[in-house]
DNA sequence: TCATATTATAACTGTCGGTTATTTTGTAAC
DNA sequence: GTTACAAAATAACCGACAGTTATAATATGA
C-alpha cells in the first residue's frame, strides 16, 4: 500500500499546484484575462493535465474561492467561541468581516465575483461554498439570538432576517467597486472611515440601546477609533462642491 | 437638410433597432450566453453592420444598462418633489427601488450585473451610467439633509456617508441572488417579507424616532403592510429545523 | 448616367475553453 | 533486464465567438 499511498499524496500534491499556480494568476489578473494556457504555463504542465484533475476552468475557480470562504468562515466561528453579550458578538462579527476584507482583499473579491450569477452551480465546490457562507450566516443568527434573549438587541427582530440584512450589507460595503471608493475619497473620505462609520450607523437598528455594549466595545478599535464615542466623520478635505 | 435629415433619423431608427433587439435577448438569456451573431440575427443585420453602430459587445450592453438606470434616477428624482418630511423620502426612495425592482427585474440585474467589475469603463455609456447612479445617490443625500434640518433624521449622521450605506444595502436587497432567495424561502419567508421587513428593520438606524413618520407611512404601505407596525415576520412555513 | 459616399455584408483572423488520439512514464510480473 | 500494462501527460485539434477587412450594394448629387 505504500506504493498506491506515493501516488495519492503526489497526485494530490499537483493538484495543490495547480491551484497554487491558478490562484497567483487570478489574485493578479481578472477571471476572463486568466487563460487555462496561462496557468498551464504557470506550473509547467500542459493545459490538458489540468483537464485531468479539474473538469473546467469554472471548477478550479470555485476551488479557489472555497479556500477563501473557509478562512472566513473559521473567524466567524472564532467570535462566537469567546463570552460576551450577544449584541458585541454581533460587532465583532462584522469587524472579523472587515479584517478578512483587509488580510486576503484578492479572496474577497474572488468570493464577491464567484457570487454575481455566471457560474454554474453544478459543480461539487459550489455546495461547499454554499455550505461556508451558510455557516457564517448560522453563526452570525446565533448571536443574534443570545443578544435578543441577554436583552442587548432588539427583541422585535427575526434573528433569521436579520442575519441576512447584516451579511449583505457588510458584503456590499466592504465588496466595494472601485468605481465607488473614487466616489468615497472624492467626497474627502477614507475607505477606513467608510466602513468603520458604517458600525455606527448601523448599531442603533439592532441594539436596544441597553448600553451593554457600550462600554465593552471600546477596546475593540476598528482601525483606530471607538465605535461609540461622537459620530464625527471627520473628513480629510472636503474642500470640493 | 431634408435628406441629411432622414439619413439621420433612419441611423437613429436603426440604432434603436438594434438596442431592442440586444434587449430582448439579454433580458432572456445571460450576458455570455448571448452572442453578437444572436443579436444580428434577431435585428436581420448582418454582425458587421452592429459593429458600425456600436464599438463592441459591451458598449451595446452598456447602452441598455443606461436605459435601466434613468428609469431608476427618474423614480427618484419624483420622490424628490413631492412636500414630505425628510426622513419620509428617504423610505420612500427605498420603495422608489423596490418598484423598480418589481417593475423592470430585468434591467435591475443587467444593471447589477454591469456593477461587478468586468466591464472596461473605457467607454462613453459608463460615464453617463456613474453619473445616473451618482444622482441618485445625491437625491437620497439632499433628503437626508433635510431630514436633519427637520429633526426626523439622526443629526449624528453624515449625509453622504448614509446615502451610500443606504444605496449599498438596497441595492444587495433588491439584487439578490437566487440562491439566498432560495435560503430565504426554506425559512418560510416570501421575499416580498424579507424586502418590506428591511425598512423595518433599517429606519431605527436613521430615524430620530420624532414619530414624524410613524404617522405619515402608514398609507405607504409597502407590499400592503404598514411600515411602523409591530415587527411581525409572519413566517408562512417555517416547519424545518 | 456617372462619380462618390454611405451602408451592409461575406469571409476571415485570433483567441480561448475544452477534447481526442497518441506518447511517455512508472510499476509489477516474469 | 525485459515485457505487459495502467496511469499521467501531451500535442494537435475542434468549435464558438468577438472583432476586422476587403468587397459589394445602394442611395445621392451633378
Amino acid at each position: 500500500m505504500g506504493i498506491a499511498d506515493r501516488r495519492q499524496r503526489e497526485k494530490e500534491q499537483r493538484r495543490t499546484e495547480i491551484i497554487d499556480a491558478a490562484e497567483r494568476l487570478f489574485f493578479s489578473r481578472s477571471y476572463e484575462d486568466v487563460a487555462m494556457e496561462d496557468i498551464a504555463r504557470e506550473v509547467e504542465l500542459n493545459k490538458a493535465t489540468i483537464y485531468l484533475y479539474f473538469k473546467n476552468k469554472e471548477t478550479l475557480f470555485a476551488t479557489i474561492v472555497l479556500r477563501g470562504v473557509r478562512i472566513l468562515a473559521e473567524k466567524y466561528t472564532a467570535c462566537m467561541e469567546k463570552q460576551a453579550p450577544g449584541m458585541l458578538k454581533v460587532v465583532q462579527m462584522g469587524q472579523a468581516y472587515y479584517r478578512f476584507s483587509q488580510e486576503y482583499p484578492d479572496y474577497l473579491r474572488l468570493i464577491h465575483f464567484y457570487g454575481s450569477e455566471r457560474f454554474s452551480r453544478e459543480n461539487p465546490y459550489a455546495a461547499e461554498i454554499g455550505k461556508g457562507y451558510g455557516t457564517c450566516r448560522r453563526i452570525l443568527a446565533d448571536a443574534i439570538r443570545e443578544g435578543i434573549d441577554d436583552g442587548t438587541i432588539r427583541a422585535d427582530l427575526d434573528p433569521f432576517l436579520t442575519s441576512m440584512y447584516l451579511m449583505i450589507s457588510f458584503m456590499g460595503i466592504l465588496s466595494l467597486e472601485n468605481r465607488w471608493k473614487l466616489v468615497i475619497e472624492a467626497e474627502g473620505f477614507s475607505y477606513e472611515q467608510f466602513a468603520s462609520e458604517f458600525f455606527r450607523f448601523i448599531i442603533p437598528a439592532i441594539s436596544t440601546g441597553e448600553g451593554a455594549c457600550d462600554v465593552d466595545v471600546e477596546d475593540l478599535e476598528l482601525s483606530g477609533r471607538s465605535l461609540t464615542g461622537p459620530f464625527a466623520p471627520e473628513k480629510e478635505k472636503k474642500q470640493q462642491s
